[in-house]
RNA sequence: GGGCGAUUAGCUCAGUUGGCUAGAGCGUCUCGUUUACACCGAGAAGGCCGGGGGUUCAAGUCCCUCAUCGCCCACCA
């Protein structure tokens, strides 16, 4: 069978294309046991989705349940630039766990998936295709087929994210799909925007702007990374005007943009460059005073440097600070141009020549100057990255030709003084790789200072919670600078700004037109002499106003301004519904900790602005995934998995299980990811392919290192793809996952082979055998540990908890135990009525970490023992879906918690570990029984005497002697546990014995004298709490007995 | 430059408010194909908890300091 499923969403096609489901496994048995002996995920994980999607169980609708029985996440939506990889894997899985969870403790539960249309990033993605594959730029398509192409694009990649989703077990209420630019969150957009504008807080202004000159948009300052380059200072004389008698001729200057200087519009100068440098130097020697040996020369050579300073360059400086104060001018050379010299702070007396050239509109700190010093800004670029009609005979040139032209030029005319060689740090465009250039434009911006103020509050009076708790600092100090905030993109692909331009009406025309319209709101803009019209509900037309044209605004907005809508805005925000009053606001968000600033921040503040009240109760930020070399998993580098490789090679719930198994609070997980051979299997590691410097994406071709095969990667052409077959990617840290949902299928088959006719009988706990007390005290124990950990969202520990229980006691002891009784060795007793309780409670445990093969089981359990649990004392609901059972209660099955036996049991395994051990060292051969005797004191026997059976069951012990007093028989394996001496019958010889005995005497007799020493302190014995005093005392006594057993074996030994 | 984090077994990581002999998984070694599972079982070896100071009866854990690595923010005529 191969049938691809389609489903049917409203609204949505959802196609899982990347793997075909069998459902052949034995769904239909009756009367025997038949799964297969070795788990297959891809028999059941499609059959049990559609299973979960076929009865609804993802759903959510608003009913009576109270507020504290609600839970809701919204996902973070995805960018539709491209598929997820594992860094999304983990991101959803974690929150499908908590879900799940919820779900399972019967609240409402609503998880609400979408996807985001990632303006910038998702522009330059499909823009970049089509220069590839059409050589065409964007404004050759023009502005409708390119947004036409991106919403193909769009289309394309929605549907693959949420298969994908689908494909990781994500239990999304897919009825709800959102994405960023739908018509509803369109109108929330809107109603924000008009909000906003409305109330002041939002602006338009000339700001310097990073210009991506390939993009021709202005990029975000987290958009863009710095990258070294090598460049050259130049030096520069720009002549005085008109100089008096013994004033300097030339002022010099230094730059590493000297193109720039087109656009120069003052020279500055320190105001006071005496004062400044003893204030420095004041600096300096407090510094030193407090300062490390180490830090020392550092500083005692910027104290020289100041000297040197003074006397070098001090004087002229005062001059030309004079000479600014006066009102003197300097020509600008090659653009022939009076400009000032200015005094201001910015210019450092330390640095270059102590004076700077100013170009306010090509350079943030000189933007400042101007501002202070009231100077004009003069813009030479152009936005395609050639200068501008400011730039004289320069117009046209791009910046790179500029530079060069002005160099010789200035050389030329003798004012080049010289060029040194500077490394410097460049601003790049993180979405098209090229240099930025700051930039002067019109852009808007909301006003931050008092939203900025209630989203800080939110978090600091602990409305909004962040776990780990350290990042809230992060989110603070970013609000705390209430820098104004951007909206504005020169893109296509965004949510269009709701602003009309109209410089030709008047005030009557606007007051006929809108007057009375509630959903219109205009400012009359003084500097621009425009009329800026705001609409709230819908597109104005250009004929709006009769006799005149009007023009909407061609920017549409930051994709962050959609994306922190989010949390309401998909609930059908700005209309009051239903779904809005009962899931906002909602109970955690998780994310990772790049976006806590971009995208929390902005929810958190939109949140208290729009609705009134914070988004979510908390926040919890996870760990990132890393490849094999630390570096951060990412489309653009090309180390980022896809996790339907993973599912394919091992499963959704090994992918899944593996995941939350890795997800830690503080630790970053670093996964080596490899290359399945398409021909062969086998994995080569990425890193021995990919060479130093360079990144996974800039391969294409691999030589399989077994079957010396070629195979492409994922980043390989279409036409090395066409050649070549594809590897899927992977890594090895995924067999925990496989071999966990292998063990358990396997325990599971067990059980299932044993449960014919289980009864379901009311039990006394305490006429129960050891090992059924142990247990099931150990399970009550587990599913305490396991609901508390998931609620401070400590994954790891939850699973590390439940695979304890799971693989150590249940496995390895308990169902060896259940061997003899359920063979007839033994009398039964209830074994299989515990065992099915133990298997069913295993289950619920597991069933958020790795739902679908649970699920799988759990229908084989109800088939097999639909009644379960322990009547009176631990009583289960019965589910044909596991996915909606009850989780095992928060606080454990109390009545089944037993502390005396979990500590006599522990004896009994150590017993069986010493004799294991014994037996090992003196090679017994496994399936040989042997003869034991353990000698102690009769209050310790007496623990051991009701367990005698798993001592010899565990340990392969036929006969097995407790006693109060006895000798090591000749020939016998002697070891000392605790309190226990040991003697196993006829497998070693007395030479042996002395070297054993000898090595763990000596052993002993370390540990005997350091907790003698403890002891014998008087100030730990007045100190420490009684508790640890008297623990120490009983392992003294301990270790006396072990140490005198010892020694008098090796006694009677000697002799 | 400012902030945050990390440094524990060959590898990847746990280690809750200081308190028994510092743990797990993988890998390695020995033994075992037993009727749930070799994607398994039994056992073992393997650690100056990055270095140095300090506080304390007691430090992997708290404080200071140095070193190395990572991330975030700011800035660089």
């Amino acid at each position: 069978m191969n049938a691809c499923f389609l489903r049917k969403i409203p609204g949505l096609t959802l196609h899982l294309d990347l793997q075909c489901y069998r459902n052949d496994a034995g769904v239909t048995m009756q009367d025997h046991v038949d799964l297969e002996k070795t788990y297959n995920p891809q028999t059941v994980e499609g059959a049990t989705y559609q299973k979960w999607l076929d009865n609804s169980c993802f759903a959510s609708k608003p009913d009576e349940r109270p507020r504290a029985q609600r839970f809701t996440i919204v996902i973070p939506p995805p960018n539709v630039t491209g598929a997820l990889h594992l860094g999304h894997a983990l991101n959803n899985t974690l929150q499908d766990i908590l879900i799940r969870w919820h779900r399972m403790q019967g609240h409402n539960t609503l998880w609400l998936p979408g996807t985001d249309h990632a303006g910038i990033a998702t522009q330059a993605v499909v823009e970049k295709r089509i220069r590839s594959n059409e050589n065409k730029t964007r404004h050759e398509l023009g502005r409708d087929e390119l947004v036409s192409r991106i919403w193909q694009w769009k289309d394309q990649y929605e549907k693959r994210i949420l298969s994908q989703l689908q494909l990781i077990g994500c239990s999304c209420d897919w009825s709800r799909t959102r994405f960023t630019l739908d018509d509803g969150l369109a109108r929330a957009v809107r109603h924000t925007f008009f909000e906003f504008f409305k109330q002041g807080l939002i602006f338009r202004g000339k700001r310097l702007v990073n210009w991506d000159t390939q993009l021709q948009t202005a990029v975000a300052d987290d958009e863009v990374y710095h990258e070294t380059v090598k460049g050259y200072f130049w030096h520069f004389n720009y002549p005085v005007k008109d100089p008096k008698p013994g004033e300097p001729t030339h002022v010099a200057i230094a730059t590493t943009r000297p193109e720039t200087m087109l656009g120069d519009t003052a020279v500055a100068v320190h105001p006071d460059p005496e004062g400044d440098l003893n204030r420095t130097e004041k600096e300096l020697r407090l510094r030193l005073e407090k300062a490390s040996a180490k830090e020392r020369p550092e500083i005692e050579t910027q104290i020289e440097t100041i000297a040197e300073r003074r006397s070098s360059h001090l004087p002229l400086l005062k001059q030309l600070s004079e000479m600014a104060k006066d009102g003197r001018t300097l020509i600008l050379p090659l653009m022939e141009r009076e400009i000032p010299l200015v005094a201001d702070i910015w210019a450092d007396p330390l640095k270059g020549s102590g004076c700077v050239k100013i170009t306010p509109a090509h350079d943030p700190n000189d933007y400042e100057v101007g501002q202070r010093c009231d100077l004009p800004m003069t813009n030479v670029l152009n936005p395609d990255g050639t200068t501008n009609a400011n730039g004289g005979e320069y117009e046209g040139l791009s910046f790179p030709e500029t530079r060069k032209k002005v160099v010789a030029d200035m050389d030329a005319r003798g004012l080049l003084i010289e060029i040194e060689e500077k490394e410097t740090e460049i601003g790049h465009s993180d979405r098209s790789k090229t240099a930025v250039e700051p930039y002067l434009s019109d852009q808007w911006f909301v006003r931050m200072g008092n939203l900025a103020q209630a989203a800080m509050d939110a978090v600091t009076d602990g409305r909004v919670r962040f776990f780990p708790e350290r990042y809230a600092k992060t989110y603070l100090d970013w609000l705390g600078e209430k820098r104004d905030w951007c909206i504005s993109r020169q893109l296509w692909w965004g949510h269009r700004i709701p602003i009309w331009y109209c410089n030709t009406c008047s005030n009557e025309d606007i007051e006929a037109a809108f007057g009375d319209n509630p959903t219109i709101h205009t400012v009359f803009d003084e500097e621009q002499g425009t009329w800026l019209i705001c609409s709230q509900e819908e597109d104005l037309r250009s004929d709006a106003i009769p006799g005149h044209t009007l023009q909407q605004d061609e920017d549409v907005l930051d994709t962050w301004f959609s994306s922190a809508l989010w949390p309401y805005s998909t609930l059908g925000w700005p209309d009051r519904t239903a779904d809005l009053d009962y899931y906002y606001p909602g109970s955690v968000l998780i994310t990772s900790r790049d976006i806590i600033t971009n995208w929390v921040a902005r929810m958190v503040l939109t949140g208290l602005y729009n609705m009134g009240e914070i988004p979510f109760d908390h926040v919890y930020i996870h760990a990132k995934i890393l490849d094999g070399r630390g570096e951060t998993m990412s489309k653009s580098k090309g180390n980022g998995v896809d996790p339907v490789d993973v599912v394919h090679v091992y499963g959704a719930d090994a992918l899944r299980y593996s995941i939350a198994d890795m997800a830690t609070d503080t630790q970053d997980v670093r996964m080596p990811v490899d290359y399945i051979c398409p021909h062969c299997g086998h994995l080569t590691p990425q890193t021995s392919v990919v060479p130093n410097g360079k990144q996974p994406a800039d391969v294409s071709r691999v030589t399989c290192g077994k079957c010396k095969q070629r195979f492409a990667t994922q980043w390989a052409s279409d036409a090395i793809k066409t050649e070549l077959p594809v590897a899927k990617e992977t890594s090895e840290k995924f067999e925990i996952g496989r071999n966990f949902c292998n063990k358990l299928w396997n325990s599971a088959r067990f059980a299932f082979m044993n449960l014919q006719d289980t009864g379901y009988e009311q039990i006394e706990i305490a006429t129960l055998l050891p090992e059924d007390r142990w247990i099931l005290s150990k399970l009550s124990a587990t599913i305490r540990e396991c609901n508390s950990s998931l609620a401070q969202y400590h994954y790891s520990q939850a699973i590390k908890v439940i695979r304890d229980f799971f693989w150590d006691s249940f496995c390895d002891w308990y169902i060896e135990l259940t061997k003899p009784r359920l063979y007839g060795e033994q009398a039964a007793g209830h074994t299989k009525q515990i065992l099915a309780f133990i298997l069913d409670q295993i289950l619920r445990l597991l069933s958020p970490f790795a739902p679908f093969i649970t699920e799988r089981l759990w229908e084989e359990l109800n088939r097999l023992t639909p009644q379960r649990g322990l009547p009176g004392v631990a009583e289960l609901d019965s589910s044909n879906m596991l996915m909606l059972a009850a989780y095992p209660p928060a606080d454990g099955w109390p009545q089944l918690d037993d502390e005396t036996i979990l500590a006599s049991f522990e004896r009994v395994q150590e017993a069986v570990r010493g004799i294991r051990d014994l037996r090992n060292k003196c090679a017994v051969p496994p399936k040989e029984r042997v003869t034991a005797d353990i000698k102690a004191e009769q209050e310790q026997l007496n623990l051991l005497e009701p367990q005698q059976h798993v001592i010899k069951a565990m340990a392969g012990v036929d006969r097995l002697a407790l006693l109060t007093e006895a000798e090591r028989p000749k020939n016998a394996g002697t070891t000392v546990v605790g309190p226990l001496q040991i003697f196993v019958h006829n497998i070693s010889d007395d030479e042996a014995e002395c070297a054993r005995i000898e090595k763990e005497l000596s052993s002993i007799e370390n540990r005997l004298s350091s907790v003698k020493s403890k002891l014998s302190n008087e100030k730990f014995t007045a100190n420490a709490k009684p508790e640890i005093v008297e623990a120490e005392r009983q392992r003294l006594v301990d270790l006396e007995r072990s140490y005198a057993a010892a020694a008098d074996s090796l006694e009677k030994l000697r002799k």
